[in-house]
DNA sequence: CGATGCCATGCAACCGGTTGCATGTCAACT
DNA sequence: AGTTGACATGCAACCGGTTGCATGGCATCG
């Protein structure tokens, strides 16, 4: 690393953790941010152009009471000082904060950012600002971040959400919430309905000669990986194949990789990953041990983030996660118009995309 | 698409764009959000303690200048009542919000997600919360979110930026700003410096005997890609070989692919494309043409960002995108603390990581 | 020409915390 | 016992917009 990085690191990290900078109940002594210079407000326009705060404030929310010249010449003199209206001042009086929270339980897993994408832009079309939180797949840490986000939000949207399903229906009595891929009767929510999928990839496997499949699963705290392991279960059970389960706690590469040392020990002849990424580290493993994808072992993926990335390409099962942030954020504005939408559940079904490694 | 999605997306378009919820300039007549429903105040939890107001706000804020049993008082009241701080009304008085914002391109592309991560991890350390845009690449648009973050922040990340030199100095006038990959003098800024590692690719080219080598570009106004070209071109003067330049927009699987014909009419047997996107979208070209790869065509990417995804594995210049995220936040915090930091320049270099594609 | 009413604008209270200053209490010290 | 001062708490102004109500001007109508 840079000397100059060093160093400014190093005073950060020295000066860093002397207390937090704001939230609930945080000391803010000592730690001496600086107040934002001074900015231009609504009084100092008001003297410019020669009118009363309340017509500045009414040129730009409501125009339409004033007469247009005056408008025109409050937005001038605005324009001159370079006015931009106090967020806080004008959320602390309407009651809005024009802002919505995402949070994720890793932003750097690939399924995730097209569906932040998504959500943010149909957020932004909305004029929402978005506040992203990143859990880290901890309860504990999204219970925080939720706290962190409620007090400066009108709603949140939770994707595969790791909190207990209580402390999901008590933060839902204090703010709107959205959940994806996490179903609590009562709580709005867009799930990906991966058991389609998974269905098909059983009936897939099944049918191409395999008589025992693993599923490889993933967190255990996740709706999508009970919903997908139910899938397989009760697929397999219907096609007459064997199915055996393998834990590979958090979806990675990684986790993949080393649960394939297991894999081999069984006797299935095929397994359903999780996810992508989980399977791309089976596929890896596999191959490290000199078998054959898919001569000897067949491989499928879940939520196809890699598509043709792999060699040979994954066989996987279509995700939708950008209509289901999108949904997700149409869906919340729904419950704020009208607090009455409030059991919507949507599912959006999945196909399963064959390619070359199954 | 089923048909409760398909009902309220509807809905929501057709009511979605009557006008903005919020933001400058926004009249909020006809949009009828829900004030949020009557929420629990300093004032009652005063009432219920039977204390000041201001005892209320000490208790959270300051707790030593009370005594402790009054403090816990207060605070147990607070609980039982569920009293959360509001947060407009704290950044009114104090002037500060506890939020940073980060711009950046495109939030789906894999450069992406790990910094985001990596900055808002360090963000939270320091108890910030992290507002994200998505400018889509578009200088108008990342423009506009500028406008729309600062009036809630206390400072603002522009990653790859695109914005011209002069709106963000402009912008950095009013508010605290750090810039990653773009090298702007009075603005801190954090750059990956990858000319390095394509110095080091170019050499390595040249060395298995690479006598004309192709530079297939980014976005214009990236000045990672400036950067970039402007190093290949002056390793290839240096070493000999012949370097033309080929223009691939946004970067993108796709862009490359549709470069890979332009590409096989030149003379160049290796290309250094400006991210692994694009790289990737050569292989597959160049497969697609019953090219070998390395052997018929060479090709190095940047960033790093597929590693072993890719079949063969692709060449490719680490880049130190988490490293980079998180300075920026530390920067930035430095900034905030004393206005005095102005013109850091954090350099990070990079390094060739040969796979299999070279 | 005077009454009527609409329209444009101003006034002042309010949103919910924070904070400088004033006040009151009590212990310690002369 | 009286003075001093530290400490705990209350009071009220303030942060910067928003908004219900009051006011004054002007055009319209009888």
């Amino acid at each position: 690393m840079q000397p100059v990085a060093c160093q400014l690191l190093a005073a950060a990290r020295a000066r860093g953790h002397i207390g937090p900078v704001f939230g609930a109940g945080a000391p803010r002594d000592g730690v001496g941010l600086a107040r934002q210079r001074h900015t231009v407000t609504i009084s100092q326009v008001a003297e410019a152009a020669g009118v009363a705060r309340s017509s500045v404030s009414r040129a730009f929310t409501r125009p339409h009471l004033l007469r247009p010249d005056t408008v025109e010449r409050i937005k001038a003199a605005a324009a001159r000082l370079g006015y931009v209206p106090n967020h806080s001042a004008r959320a602390l009086s309407t009651g809005l904060y024009g802002n919505l929270a995402m949070i994720v339980p890793d932003v750097a897993n690939p399924f995730f950012p097209p569906m932040i994408r998504a959500a943010q832009d149909a957020a932004d079309d909305l004029d929402f600002c978005v506040l992203l939180g990143n859990s880290n797949e901890d309860p504990a840490n999204e219970d925080r971040l939720v706290g962190k986000f409620v007090a400066q939000t009108e709603g949140l949207i939770l994707a595969s959400s790791r909190l207990p399903r209580k402390r999901i229906l008590d933060h839902a009595q204090r703010r709107p919430i959205v959940l994806i891929n996490r179903d609590v009767e009562g709580i709005p929510r867009v799930l990906i309905d991966s058991a389609s999928g998974v269905a098909q990839a059983v009936a897939h496997l099944a049918e191409r000669g395999h008589r025992t499949i693993a599923y490889v699963s993933g967190p255990a705290s996740s709706w999508s990986d009970k919903s997908r392991r139910a899938a397989a279960e009760k697929a397999a059970a219907r096609l007459g194949v064997t199915l055996i389960t393998l834990p590979a706690r958090i979806p990675s590469f990684e986790a993949g990789r080393d649960v394939t040392d297991v894999l081999i020990g069984t006797e299935a002849s095929a397994a359903i990953a999780f996810d992508d990424l989980t399977a791309h580290g089976i596929m890896e493993g596999m191959m490290a041990h000199d078998r054959a994808i898919p001569g000897d072992f067949a491989i499928v993926g879940c939520d196809d983030v890699l598509a043709n990335l792999t060699r040979p390409p994954l066989t996987s099962i279509s995700s939708r996660s950008q209509e289901a942030g999108q949904l997700a954020v149409s869906l919340l504005c729904e419950l704020l118009r009208s607090r009455s939408v409030k059991d919507a559940r949507i599912v959006l079904d999945t196909q399963l995309v064959v390619r070359q490694t199954s």
